[in-house]
DNA sequence: CTAGATCCTCTAGTCACTGGAGGATCAAGC
DNA sequence: GCTTGATCCTCCAGTGACTAGAGGATCTAG
């Protein structure tokens, strides 16, 4: 099977059209055969490796960690020691954003606990801002 | 007082030489006086501007956002509901954050928990990327 | 045939920086 | 005064993952 358009492709998985040419661009999709007419032609295991790339985006691995992955899932005999090891790299990166989000929130919502105060000469939220000894140590 | 130069000014905020000058383009920051060689002339004013610029950016304020506060903290009479609507608003995008990342980490942790299975061949990670009915549905 | 949908390539924009090239100026030390 | 290293300048392009739109070609249903 060997005749999705690339808008049937993106209609199957959620891709839209220029994000798949811009992963074929990028090489994360391979090039496919085209129509005479030019056009991308894709088969069933160009759906797969879709579904494969959508699924690890959702879960917010990076392109670079993808082609990783994909790599080692086309070697059966790999140790799998080298796909968890990415998956937990990428664990450890989601909890350190949820803590710094975290302590970010804190900072905020503590600036617009009381509500509005009237004009902006007595504005907590400017007022904070605008004092530097209140800022918290640099997150990045 | 206006004799601090770009690198000085860096110094005493913390925002990199190259991040001043971007600001200085996209209007966050006004253009100052050159000195007969060229070089940029910053006083009290710009510092204190700065130092507002670099606090609202460690809390995650965009630069629009910043633009916005910053217009507003000239205008002393103005009501505080602006500049605290921007901060609920940015509250309010960090909590989205926070639990599409709490979602996601639930789901890379399930992945991983049972550590690595020796081959790539029955190795969960791959295995689950690879099912697209375990995509949970897509979050952005 | 027509019109709308879909496809193509190409270019540039998004956001907030960041890196580096190529050159000029400054300041300290000799 | 000269040298050297630091700092400054503008300009251009890169980062990551797309996204938007221009200009044109092809396809398909009515």
């Amino acid at each position: 099977m060997r005749d999705l358009t690339i808008g049937a492709l993106s209609k199957r998985t959620g891709v839209k059209v220029p994000t798949i040419r811009y992963y074929e661009q990028i090489g994360l999709m391979p090039p496919v055969p085209r129509t005479d007419s030019g056009r991308r032609s894709y088969g069933a295991a160009d759906l797969k490796r879709l579904g494969f790339i959508r699924h690890a985006r959702n879960l917010g691995f990076e392109i670079e960690e993808i082609r990783q992955l994909i790599a080692l899932s086309g070697e059966p005999d790999r140790p799998c020691a080298d796909a968890d090891a990415i998956a937990r790299r990428h664990l450890a990166e989601i909890d350190d954003r949820i803590s710094r989000l975290t302590a970010l929130r804190g900072e905020i919502a503590r600036m617009v606990e009381l509500g509005p105060h009237g004009a902006i000469g007595e504005c907590r939220v400017i007022e904070v801002l605008a004092d530097h000894g209140l800022c918290a140590e640099p997150a990045h």
